[in-house]
DNA sequence: ATTATTTGGTTTGTGCTGAAAACTGGTTTT
DNA sequence: AAAACCAGTTTTCAGCACAAACCAAATAAT
């Protein structure tokens, strides 16, 4: 029998961590976004962003492309179809985790000890 | 102007944090617990949930008390009212933040460069 | 009674990881 | 041509999560 509490300390970091969350979730609102553009809905700094890009790419969950517009090289980053229902997924099961939290209920409440 | 993105990445890690987030909402949860009761709640190993219990406990969100009972020492974990407050408001700010991501779209887009 | 074993945790060691500073290569300005 | 700037990348470093090792107290075994 697994607790909400259990499923909630087992979430996947990689999608969780505050900085991520909000890459991703900015992404799924977006149709695109380049570098800059992401880095002022999120307020990172370019450093941090960077590498936030790279842990992404990694698990697969964005794609970053870069094209040439004009003269400039422009970074533009694709949310994958897995990233997608990643960031999509994690909301759900955060809101489920909520509810069933408050709905839990210990089968086997601690051994009462008010003496 | 703060986007939603902007207040996700600067979310609290200390109360966001997957192990923590099981702690607090167990304890959110429960009229009282002690520390196996907890473990058995999150899953966690015993060294993992101890060093989790001293970070909150030095952010001030629990309180950790020990308590002879009969011959036993029971560690007995208790949520403070900042704590409370935090782990709730924490929950509610996720779902703020996920609508208001939802609705969002951008004052000034990127600049356009579909050719 | 003395020695194992278990219970209920804490401390330590380690590898990872997030954050910003420093760096890089191209472009524009002067 | 040199200086300044832009758009990111790499490096450095402190902090952290995790589990293994450890420890004290209680209980069980001999």
């Amino acid at each position: 029998m697994t607790t909400p509490f259990e499923s909630l300390a087992g979430l996947d970091r990689l999608v969780h961590e505050p900085a991520r969350m909000a890459i991703l979730t900015a992404l799924a609102a977006c149709k695109s976004a380049d570098f800059l553009f992401l880095q002022n809905l999120t307020g990172l700094t370019k450093g941090n962003l960077s590498t936030h890009l790279t842990r992404l790419e990694e698990g697969k969950l964005i794609e970053v492309v870069k094209e040439i517009v004009g003269k400039k090289m422009v970074t533009r980053i694709v949310l994958t179809e897995p990233g997608r229902a990643a960031i999509n997924q994690h909301w759900q099961r955060l809101q489920e985790l909520r509810d069933q939290a408050e709905q839990w209920q210990a089968e086997e409440p601690p051994p009462d000890e008010t003496a």
